[in-house]
DNA sequence: CTGAAAGCGCTAACAG
DNA sequence: CTGTTAGCGCTTTCAG
């Protein structure tokens, strides 16, 4: 494949010194920094390389601390969401999208616990392992971000709110779009509306539904009754039905997932509610399968893969030692269907 | 966070070496391989080590051609696959839950061209940047397996047929499925049956062809009409254009994948024919959306989680040394829904 | 069983 | 501008 592979063994940069008559240094310094040599050994030398089929050992520039072009995503999230959640597949989709263009690649690592976590981040960087870090999901209180800024690690972090670290910034802001669903429901009629969302130790859940609450205040109405579960289908099919034994039931709900709005789906049709008749719902993210379901689901749409490729062209900037935004933001997108009157 | 870490840079071996009282070789070898050092020096030393919170370098250790914990993944694909594609992310899903705990990294690379995936190939596994390959979308006179093997990589083969290269291999075979699903079409009636095919140039797009042509003929009825498309939903669009335009129309067609089936739907819809009335319609994948299409959609279930998590497992026994079987085979499973009477 | 020493492939500081 | 020399942190001989 490669020309010059006489050998079992690939070549190092002593083969390539030699080829050029030249030493490793002078190799070093002609292939990286282009300075130091003269324009006309270093072509030699360049000769030298290609001829050689040489390129530098990842290993050895790690041990030199040098970037190895590489950057680290490690999550905390059974890795079935990869499957199930909408999220994960498009962002990383994104990331994809520029690395593949630069040169780079991603390490991935599904990590068990907040302590297997750290120990990652910590290993990965220490050995320059990774250049940098796409920090996804960040929690109330996470102590990511302070341990990245010690161990002096370039991280991106994305998904989060404005200001929730001192790290750059790619936020997903559905303010506008969630206010303009909550509005349709209130034009509507609807008095009541409840709110289904994931964990509420993420951050962007919580941002989520402070969104929420404010639209429906300044609408005029109180905001209902909120319920947690997963992510998931059947998580939102739980909540549902909490929602439905309570008192003083609620004509509609916005669903933190498109995933929990179908598992509502199911149970107030079993319930014989109609929807929108009965309870009008919504949902977030506009998967593929929001506009199959029936009634086709209103939705907020979440630039999923846009995060991960804004994220990881920031991410390469500051590699490349550009000064990052504190913050960027790509903004909501409201998907007015059936399921919401 | 950890404990030990008094100055800025993490411990090296020889931190430990001297807070144990011995050689760095020593620690060295009482970490590996627990042999050539006393039991109680050994125990020393791994106090020492927990003490100081050392842990060996990545970088050092790749150095000396030791295994580094990484599984690699080159992908000649587009990225946004990742997004639309039913297969990659449940894929990668499967992988991450075997990895996850065991400690072990992926590497990913998307890649634009067959050059740049043997470069990348090379590159990672001759710095042992990863210790071995999950390789996938085996097209025909595939290249890898042969360079694979000159580099003396570490591979598994997934989704690819039985026997379509000497590395171990996890085989996707829906024989059975897809026979079962011409069978009931041929019982519903159907005697001209038509397949929309994704990339001719994979093997597995090749083998699923054959399974329905074999199928169809030992049903006692000539295979229909192929047409080619991307994997997504205007391949398939476009695909059951082509195949409305030909003078003698089939009345069922089978879509290599769930999304084109989705395709076809939209076409023939627009076209004023009814599913599975005018024309019945087949698809492959399962995804999620296909039970919530109208009508839902039969089609043939795919395991791409658990090519995911046997590949990956597979591979790392044979990092550990253990004999790996030449092939291991998951069945598809028949979804008989609506859409093809 | 243990210490000493060489070397993995590269970078960077220092002389010349 | 170029060659020489130390290392980076670890593994692995080879003596003792």
């Amino acid at each position: 494949m490669t020309a010059g592979r006489t050998g079992r063994k690939r070549p190092t940069i002593s083969d390539v010194a030699k080829r050029a008559g030249v030493t490793k240094g002078a190799v070093s310094r002609a292939l990286n920094n282009g300075t130091g040599v003269s324009s006309g050994t270093r072509e030699r030398i360049r000769q030298a390389a290609v001829e050689l089929g040489w390129s530098p050992s990842y290993a050895a520039r790690a041990l030199n601390g040098k970037p190895l072009g590489t950057i680290g995503l490690v999550v905390r999230r059974p890795p079935e969401i990869l499957d199930f959640d909408a999220f994960f597949a498009s962002f990383l989709s994104g990331i994809e999208s520029v690395l593949s263009g630069e040169e780079h690649a991603t390490v991935i690592r599904f990590v068990p616990d907040a302590h297997t976590e750290a120990a990652t981040y910590e290993r990965l960087f220490n050995d320059r392992f990774v250049d940098g870090f796409l920090v996804t999901d960040l929690r109330v209180d996470d102590e990511r971000p302070a341990m990245l800024r010690r161990l002096g690690a370039p991280a991106v972090v994305v998904g989060a709110p404005e200001g929730s670290s001192d790290f750059p910034t790619i936020t997903n802001d559905s303010e506008d779009a969630i206010r303009g669903l909550v509005r349709h429901l209130v034009a509507g009629g609807h008095r009541r509306i409840a709110h289904v969302q994931g964990d509420p130790g993420m951050l962007h859940a919580l941002q989520r539904r402070w969104h929420w609450e404010k639209a429906a205040r300044d609408a005029g109405v109180d905001p209902g009754p909120v319920e947690y579960g997963s992510y998931t289908i059947e998580g939102g099919a739980q909540a549902t039905e909490r929602i439905l034994a309570l008192p003083e039931r609620p004509t509609a709900i916005f669903y933190g997932s498109d995933l929990m709005a179908i598992g509502g789906y199911s149970v107030l049709g079993d319930a014989g509610l109609s929807i929108p008749g009965d309870m009008a719902v919504a949902g977030f993210d506009d998967i593929a399968l929001a506009s199959f379901t029936s009634p086709p689901l209103t939705t907020v749409r979440s630039k999923h893969r846009a995060l991960g490729s804004a994220g990881a062209r920031l991410l390469l900037d500051m590699l490349k030692g550009q000064e990052a935004p504190a913050s960027t933001t790509l903004g909501g997108e409201l998907q007015i269907r059936e399921s919401a009157g």
